[in-house]
DNA sequence: CATTTTACTTGCAAATCGCAAGTTAAAAAA
DNA sequence: TTTTTTAACTTGCGATTTGCAAGTAAAATG
């Protein structure tokens, strides 16, 4: 794993089947992507981005340590998943999973607030 | 401010108008919201708490440093408001404003993924 | 007035962030 | 095939944030 990078936090307890804060499907959503910057990468995806160059190349430039730490985490959580760029090649694009493209409610809903409530906002991404 | 608190992150420019990472609706959102631990105190007042009190009895146990950061940061960005919790009091009570409520959907949709995604979590969040 | 409750603040160690630089393998070019 | 370039990370490290525990002061209660 990427050292310095860190995990969004610590749940309580680290053993395999439970590590939540509590039952809330809330606060599990916010224990795989509470962060500034998770929800982020997956709006690239649903933008049709693919490659780690992409995501770094996105206009809030996220660090690159940040950015391995949650895609493995994002991997772990099986809300992406990867596949070779081309046929054969070694080179590897991510994708979002069916569990990852049920995130769209939550993004719409998220730049439709956004575009409402913070003047100046742009949208990039269609329903 | 609440010293040892801090903020969920430094933006870009500090300078008032514009402390954005960039102009896209959900990292704008992100920037006040992107954080274990802010949507779940909207959770709770969806649920009906109002108190300080209140929301460090939810089920995840948010550290009071932390919480009294987060509040002060959604009333900066007009989530949140305060009233007297009785007539007279000099306690007071958090509510939602419009700006707050329209966060309905964020929640709801969240909510929906995680039930549907995460076995074991439990809803407690109405329609 | 004494006690309890509420709503915080403070201190501090540990974890995380984010910038900059370094590394390595794959792909493309020569 | 050798060289060069690009992609995808990793590492180091100072600054910031987190979270636990303890302390405090004002308000409400008895």
């Amino acid at each position: 794993m990427a050292k310095g990078a860190g995990k969004i936090s610590k749940p309580v307890t680290e053993e395999a089947g439970s590590p939540r804060r509590s039952p809330c499907p809330v606060s599990c959503a916010l224990d795989l992507f509470g962060d500034r910057w998770t929800l982020l990468i997956i709006r690239d995806l649903f933008l049709g981005r693919s490659r780690f160059k992409d995501f770094t190349a996105s206009p809030e430039g996220i660090p690159t340590n940040i950015l391995s730490d949650r895609l493995e985490r994002l991997l772990e959580a099986g809300i992406v998943q990867q596949i070779p760029v081309a046929d054969g090649s070694k080179r590897m694009a991510y994708e979002l999973t069916e569990k990852g493209s049920d995130l769209r409610r939550v993004l719409i809903s998220m730049r439709n607030w956004g575009l409402k409530w913070e003047p100046g906002t742009r949208a990039g991404l269609d329903e």
